[in-house]
DNA sequence: GATCAAGGCCAC
DNA sequence: GTGGCCTTGATC
């Protein structure tokens, strides 16, 4: 199936999103994956922008680019819920009979959905794990069925341990908002639809990127939150400790310590069970110390503050420990590294939604904005996890569900367990310099906008953002630590550290996946090829 | 009272 | 075990 669709890639993704930017359109296409020569084909419909809903094309369709949006001119403007709910289910594409378990579905994966968590049910797979899920052969595989329920995001705890029957549940604010977005999404639609299709007669694009979970959505739209859209005035913000606070805001009060990165039982597992590190956070910001008065907080720059908002730990959180949660959950054993594959492959995920989003960047050309995210990911990742380490107390290990424990430290070590060394000094050397979240977003703005990386048609625009930057955070460091001697110089230093240690892991990450260790047709592979090509 | 997302029932 | 239809009950 899906073999007349037509290719999307991160470009287009990108260019779908720029195009976007101040319309905040959001429009579902029809995608085709395809690495290099010998992955197989697959489609997956995406709906573009940060908030993604993927629902599997019907069998044998999706030839035509746009085949699932509306012709141009029939967008109904009097579309009302039971419009927006003329879905396929994005288990097995069959027709949704409304919101189960969290999402969209058709009445017979909400009742598999039930049957397996209220029965406790254990499958298992004939073959390798990796079932193809449609209407016609959903009875086919219960394993590669229900792995695919979770893959989607249906929710274990909305299955209720008690049995009891009508009302409503805590995801009920939840559906409405989906509701009210599908309804304005369908009435941009029709704006839409002329963007795309002037982007598919652009000729195409070479690479591809699909979910590491084999046809199946990456997020649910209603579990995407709200990007900050950088457009709170500077004077409504508040200081940088407080931003920093604010920034994981609402937080849950924090849990026992021995339990906080650990994924909870299935009827427990709500996000509010992974909760933040408050603690963490708040010494990590200057005015926790000595060094800063409340007065010299107040002359941080906006823009470093709303580059503080453009963070969400918390998502990074709930992402990291939703998908452990969903890819152990009934499996006895689980392949750790294809597991860290596809963590790295979120986070690369989440990392795109960012930085499509951020000033400077987003007012870039997609092709630019490719070269930059190429270039950069590996360091990012890598600064991410100093970042998780650092400010949110991530462990360096977890258990999950099946008992199994996941080595955390190494998704910051891209996997290559003999760079804990380096990492921990790099850690250490950041410790030192009271590495904090307004140095860490200036940080990871600088790994993005690198003026020298090879092709950029737009250096001049590259550059002012850099600059930009790196002016702020000396501003930064001078105001908030004046008795941090060449914190500024000793930070920019750190850069190339970064930079090292992410090749090596690039390149080990490469190494398995030429010797098929890792999950394919993911957006971290592609990521890998990229980089070589260019 | 209407809605709708839970759980339950039962023919297949 | 599956899946279509029914019942329930909190929320609007």
């Amino acid at each position: 199936m899906h073999e007349d669709a037509p290719k999307m890639s991160v470009a287009q993704n990108l260019a779908a999103s720029t195009s976007q930017n101040k319309g905040d359109v959001v429009i579902s296409v029809p995608l085709e994956y395809e690495m290099g020569s010998v992955e197989p084909k697959q489609a997956e419909t995406i709906e573009l922008d940060l908030k993604i809903a993927y629902v599997d094309p019907p069998n044998g369709t999706g030839g035509e680019p746009g085949a699932y949006l509306p012709a141009a001119g029939t967008v109904c403007d009097q579309a009302d819920t039971k419009d927006v709910i003329e879905e396929l289910c994005p288990v097995c594409g069959d027709k949704v009979s409304g919101y189960h378990y969290g999402l969209l579905t058709c009445e017979s994966c909400k009742g598999f959905f039930k049957r397996t968590v209220q029965n406790k049910k254990v499958y298992t797979c004939v073959a390798e794990r990796a079932c193809h899920i449609d209407k016609t052969q959903r009875k086919r595989c219960p394993f590669c069925r229900f792995q695919k329920c979770l893959d989607v995001g249906m929710k274990l705890e909305a299955v209720r341990a008690d049995r009891m029957r009508g009302g409503r549940n805590k995801f009920g604010p939840m559906y409405k908002r989906d509701r009210a977005r599908k309804l304005q999404m369908m009435r941009q639609r029709q704006m839409a639809v002329q963007t795309l299709r002037g982007s598919f007669s652009d000729g195409g694009l070479v690479l591809g990127f699909s979910s590491p979970y084999a046809s199946v959505p990456v997020k649910q739209e209603i579990q995407i939150p709200q990007v900050s859209s950088l457009t709170s005035s500077p004077e409504s913000s508040p200081g940088p400790a407080l931003l920093a606070a604010q920034t994981q805001q609402p937080q849950p009060p924090p849990p026992p310590a021995h339990d906080k990165w650990e994924a909870h039982s299935p009827h427990s597992a709500s996000p509010d069970a992974f909760a933040f590190d408050a603690s963490a956070t708040t010494a990590a910001t200057p005015s926790s110390t000595a060094e800063t008065t409340s007065t010299e907080a107040l002359r941080v720059s906006p823009m470093i503050r709303e580059f503080v908002q453009t963070i969400d730990d918390r998502e990074w959180q709930n992402s990291l420990f939703g998908l452990l949660q969903s890819q152990t959950y009934n499996q006895c054993e689980v392949d750790l590294f294809e597991l860290m594959c596809k963590v790295l492959d979120q986070n690369l995920f989440s990392q795109v939604d960012w930085a499509r989003n951020t000033v400077f960047f987003k007012y870039l050309k997609v092709d630019d904005q490719m070269k930059l995210l190429q270039h950069s990911w590996s360091d990012m990742l890598v600064l991410d996890h100093l970042h998780q380490r650092m400010h949110n107390g991530l462990p360096d290990e977890t258990t999950l569900h099946n008992g199994q424990k996941f080595d955390l430290l190494c998704l910051g070590l891209l996997g290559v367990p003999s760079l804990a060394d380096h990492f921990n000094e790099l850690q250490n050397k950041l410790s030192e310099l009271k590495f904090d979240i307004p140095d860490y977003i200036c940080v990871k703005f600088l790994l993005l906008l690198n003026p020298e990386v090879r092709g950029i048609v737009n250096v001049k625009c590259v550059r002012d953002g850099y600059q930009t930057v790196q002016a702020a955070l000396l501003d930064y460091t001078l105001t908030c630590y004046p008795t941090i001697q060449d914190k500024f110089g000793k930070l920019v230093m750190v850069v190339p550290e970064i930079h090292a240690l992410a090749a090596r892991g690039e390149e080990h990450l490469y190494q398995r996946h030429c010797a098929g260790q890792a999950p394919t047709q993911t957006l971290l592979m592609e990521m890998l090829h990229a980089k070589r090509k260019s």
